[in-house]
Order: C-alpha cells, then structure tokens, then sequence
DNA sequence: CCGTATCCAACAGGATACTG
DNA sequence: CAGTATCCTGTTGGATACGG
C-alpha cells in the first residue's frame, strides 16, 4: 500500500507523540514508495486460522500436526497446511520432520514468531478489555439504525 | 472461535508468565464457550482498509470522506464507505455531518478508537523491526522450496 | 500420520451508474 | 459532496479423494 503525500492538519486531541510519530511513518511511507509495514504484519495473520495457530503454539509448544488440528475447531486439513506453510515462509514457526512410520512432524514458535506473539497478546488484552464497550456501541449503533 | 479443553503439555522455553497468561486465556476461553477476543479485534481491521482508515484519522484529526478517500490509494467509494460505517458501528470513529449545501461530513477517531490505534502503533513497531528478518526468511524458504 | 490435488460455493470487493 | 444500488469477477476456503 503506497501513501500518497499530504497535507497534515492537526485537529484532534490525541497524544501528541503519537500524532508525530504517525506523522513520520506517513512520511517514510511515501518517500520511500514502500508497501506499509502494518499492513504486511496483519496480512501475515489478518486471515482466519493464523492467529489462533500462532497463540495454540504459544500454549503449548512443540505441537503435532493432527494436535494443532484438534485443537483449532473448525479447520479443515487444508487450511491448516496452508496456514503452517505460510507462516513457515515467514520464519516465524519451524517445521521439524521425523523419519517415522508412521510419520511425525512438530511445529514451533521461532524467537521471531515468539516475538510476534507476544506483540498479539498485548492487542488481545486491548480486546479483552474494550470487548464490552464495542458490544454496547455496535448494540447502540443497531438501535438507531433499523 | 470456541476453544476446546486442552492438554497442557509445556515443551517449550519461552517466558513462563507469558505461557501462563496464555493458557489462563485459552481455559477462560474453553469454560465460557466464548469467541475469541483476539479474533474480534483482528476481524475489525484484518480487511483490506479498515486499517488504513484507522491510521490516516490518526494522523489526521477529523478528515472529510473526499480527503481520506484520496489519502487511501486504490480504496473504492463503495468499500471505503463499508469500511466507514462498520467502523462507527463498533464504536471506533465518529461520524459528523454538518447540514450544508454541497453536504460535508467529517469522520474522526473516538478514545476507543485512539487506543486501539495506539496498540496497532505497537504492532507496527514490531511490524517494522522485523520486515527484514521475515523477508530474508521468506527468500530463504523460496529458495529452498523451488 | 501428514499431507497434496481437484472441484466448487460463498463472499469480498471493483466498476459503473444514479441520487439527496 | 457523499453517498446508494446493481452487477460482476477474483479469491478464500470447505469437501472430497487420493498419495508417501
């Protein structure tokens, strides 16, 4: 996603570090013609079965394929392989294969994937603790919305 | 996203408060027959532009449709205006509009809003400190996987 | 056990045209 | 200006069957 330059106007009364910070990540985004970093991160588990791979690894560690497959209601085989597979790529889990019969194959949390968790779970407690002020506004909104 | 009971099996070696806290999370989860929090905050901005909405008022105060929809490359009248509304709807942004000939409204971050921004803010910290080490790992991984 | 391959339905989202 | 309405396409992801 490429930011086109603008014009910034200061209006609101947010934090004003923040404010400049955006302000800066505004301006590298367009000088640079880069894709925005925020939206890479959140393409990486903005998807359905990404986030809940990373926190069931974050639980428990080493996790079997059919393990991690039990333990996300609702994922097809599919899905959970395209899933793995991405976040793979990405090097935030490792991927270990045992020469088995039957075969066995465990998947973990690299340091980076680790990181990026830890990063999810402060947004969870944000969740967590907004989840009852979203329920009343969107209850509100359909309210006066019919 | 209904969790269900799970084993405990601690195999890996990464913060015990934080691998604490998870499995806290994932039993609330479980006994409650709860969706996920995480997964509602991820659904709010996991689409194409919800993000983007949301930094761009962030940088900018109150902003007029026209403006953002010009500061957001490649957003569609329709989708912006989706994203808009679903956004106001939870709560997130405001939305003005001021009775006048040609008509003007103005969208703005709520407190919510601000500090859901402000953890996406964190996000993107992480987001940016590790871009290299994940593209480095992706060209690693294609590579290897021709 | 741990996948891959194929098919197909559902939905997100773009293009376009029209309104208060 | 700031939308709504309609149509239409590409992508996501589930179901199923098969392979190492």
């Amino acid at each position: 996603m490429v930011y086109k330059n603008m014009e910034i106007e200061q209006t609101n009364n947010q934090s004003p570090e923040l404010q400049q910070k955006l302000n800066a990540f505004f301006q590298e985004g367009s000088e640079h013609h880069e894709f925005c970093p925020i939206r890479d991160v959140v393409d990486r588990f903005g998807d359905k079965w990404s986030l809940l791979a990373i926190l069931n690894l974050g639980n428990s560690g080493k996790t079997r394929f059919n393990e991690l497959k039990n333990r996300i209601e609702g994922v097809s085989q599919r899905m959970l392989t395209v899933t793995l597979r991405s976040l793979e790529r990405d090097g935030l889990i490792s991927r270990k294969i045992f020469a088995e019969v039957p075969p066995r194959v465990e998947y973990e949390l690299t340091a980076l994937g680790e990181s990026l968790l830890s990063q999810i779970w402060e947004l969870a407690q944000w969740a967590s603790g907004s989840k009852e002020e979203i329920v009343r506004a969107r209850t509100e909104y359909d309210n006066q919305h019919p």
